[in-house]
DNA sequence: ATGGCTATGTAGCATAGA
């Protein structure tokens, strides 16, 4: 099974890099972020005519996240149970016998920002909330843009970084929260590349100039982790014209 | 150098992203 997650930055922009992906790649599944679309507006029929059913879950112009697959996405589920959030930010479907959650965490903005505790509420709540699907759910795949770098290495300058929002030791304790329950990050399972990243600013020349973070995960239930063949960022997206500022990150097992 | 760029909602800028 090839699994894909992909921060979009705005689906309406990026759907044609979008299709052009799909039918280069041929994944089973993505997970989108970051879609800006209300439901009415997903774009349901050039999805399908790609040859992909999709469950999604969208707010105006903020966050939205959607899973596509090959085979229809059943058992359907819209954000984190017992947490009331009014922002689209997860959304969890089965498809081929995998629990795949679609996230897409709260960036934080700053340590002393109101979204940072938010961040940080949220993603206890998701962890609490995790806990309990791995019970329900043999193989789960986590995907999505987390809005954390877990560690130096995943960081262009860690030095300018550190403790700074994304990277901050809160987050970085929350992200090995995950990995407690018993989840692998799909990428670290195997030798990369230096500078792996999967996100660059726009500004500054950042891309060329290699300056990014690794903030968008596939994490893996231990069943998965262990069949897990290949795991990797197609930077090349990154190299688009309009390209989104994260790039698509990819496991198959 | 707290700038730089992109997208959205909405009609000249404000907000958010990371």
């Amino acid at each position: 099974m090839k699994l894909a997650a992909w921060n979009v930055n705005s689906l309406k922009v990026r759907l044609p890099q979008l299709l052009d992906w799909l039918a280069r790649e041929q994944p089973d599944a993505i997970c989108l972020q970051e879609t800006k679309l209300e439901d009415h507006k997903f774009p349901l029929r050039e999805i399908e005519n790609a040859g992909y059913r999709s469950v999604f879950c969208g707010q105006k112009t903020y966050n939205g996240v959607a899973i596509l697959a090959r085979e229809p996405p059943e058992t359907v589920e819209h954000g984190i149970g017992g947490f009331v959030d009014p922002q689209k930010r997860v959304i969890s479907a089965m498809v081929g016998g995998v629990r795949l959650v679609c996230a897409y965490v709260p960036n934080g903005q700053s340590l002393d920002s109101d979204k940072y505790r938010y961040k940080l509420d949220w993603l206890k709540a998701f962890s609490a909330w995790l806990e309990g699907e791995s019970k329900k759910f043999d193989r789960i795949a986590v995907l999505g843009d987390f809005n954390i770098a877990p560690e130096d290495r995943d960081v262009y300058d860690p030095k300018a970084w550190e403790g700074q929002v994304l990277c901050s030791p809160a987050e970085r304790a929350a992200f090995q929260g995950l990995i407690g329950i018993g989840f692998r990050d799909s990428f670290r399972l195997f030798e990369q590349p230096e500078k792996s990243f999967s996100w660059w600013d726009y500004r500054m020349n950042a891309f060329q100039r290699k300056m990014g973070l690794r903030i968008d995960h596939i994490l893996l239930s231990g069943d998965l982790a262990r069949d897990c063949k290949l795991s990797r960022i197609d930077i090349d997206m990154r190299r688009n014209e309009r390209p989104s500022d994260h790039a698509p990150v990819i496991a198959v097992f």
